[in-house]
DNA sequence: ACGAGGTCCTGCGAGC
DNA sequence: TGCTCGCAGGACCTCG
């Protein structure tokens, strides 16, 4: 669920919370959602452990601890990280997944329902080649339009599959793909590599533009995200095509289509403005 | 290199 | 009312 503006509007929340607080009685749900490392190294490197820094790469939140390590979490479908200035009361203990108290009071909790998240524990080199695979990051103020076009040159997918492969490009998902495709009126399906010079630069200011729209908007919230301290995002309210499948474009009218053709992902679109998907 | 399809997991709404 | 089915904001994998 959460793509890039609801993991930095969480970050966001979390940040003047966590900063500086020492993390206690760690506690790990389910192990399910580990990857790379196992409950009990988890829980010891955490228990007594300081945040230093709360940031935000591509989809995931990126807790640098006082050792070293990084805790990266990435909400995947359903996840949620909360941040409660007080111990949990029995009903937000549900699907919770990860749960540390804050020592001097609070509490952060992952809960997440589906468990399709993932939750690292990344020492210095481990977090550098980790990073590393993950693209550029389309907020970052160095990232241009010639970015841009190099990470869709040299592919025949679709255009829609690659600006949300998050080796390409960070952070964008379904969601605000759909957004961005429509805003720069380009067909979902179009191979990236033929996209036109014009249509590159649609594309680029499309991607900043509803990005940082949604950010302002603190994210969008369907069904289960949250922002760090538990509050419902707007964008849901302003977006153009995703969830109108039926509904009038707000460009020309015509009714919004959906396709699941590509990469097996719900696609909407306006056959007039973007033209159709093969 | 690419597309198709399956996997992880639970909840919800539609339809019967 | 109760059941089954398909779908959901993500990412990984294998197969051909």
């Amino acid at each position: 669920m959460p793509e890039l503006p609801e993991v930095e509007t969480i970050v966001r929340g979390l940040r003047p919370r966590l900063t500086g607080r020492v993390l206690t009685r760690p506690r790990l749900f389910h192990a399910d959602v580990l990857s790379g490392v196992t409950r009990l190294r988890l829980v010891r490197a955490l228990a007594g452990n300081r945040i230093e820094e709360v940031t935000r790469r591509a989809k995931h939140a990126v807790f640098r601890m006082a050792s070293g390590h990084r805790l990266v979490i990435q909400p995947g479908m359903s996840g949620a990280l909360l941040v409660f200035p007080r111990p949990l009361r029995s009903a937000e203990r549900r699907y919770a997944v990860l749960v540390a108290g804050l020592r001097k009071g609070g509490t952060l909790v992952y809960r997440d329902v589906r468990r399709l998240g993932t939750v690292l524990l990344l020492d210095e080199p481990a977090w550098r080649a980790y990073t590393a695979r993950i693209g550029p990051e389309p907020l970052a103020a160095d990232f241009g339009i010639g970015d841009l076009a190099a990470r869709l040159s040299g592919t025949r997918q679709a255009i829609k599959k690659v600006i949300m492969d998050q080796r390409r490009l960070a952070g964008v998902g379904n969601i605000y793909a759909n957004e961005a495709l429509f805003r720069a009126r380009i067909d979902p399906s179009r191979a990236a590599c033929r996209l036109g010079q014009a249509e590159v630069a649609r594309l680029y200011r499309a991607v900043r533009a509803v990005l940082t729209e949604a950010i302002a908007a603190q994210g969008t919230t369907f069904r289960d995200y949250r922002t760090g301290t538990g509050e419902r995002g707007s964008f849901q309210f302003r977006l153009d095509v995703y969830g109108r499948e039926g509904e009038p474009c707000r460009r020309c009218g015509g009714r919004l289509a959906t396709t699941h053709a590509i990469d097996a992902r719900s696609t909407t679109f306006c056959w007039r403005c973007q033209g159709p998907p093969r």
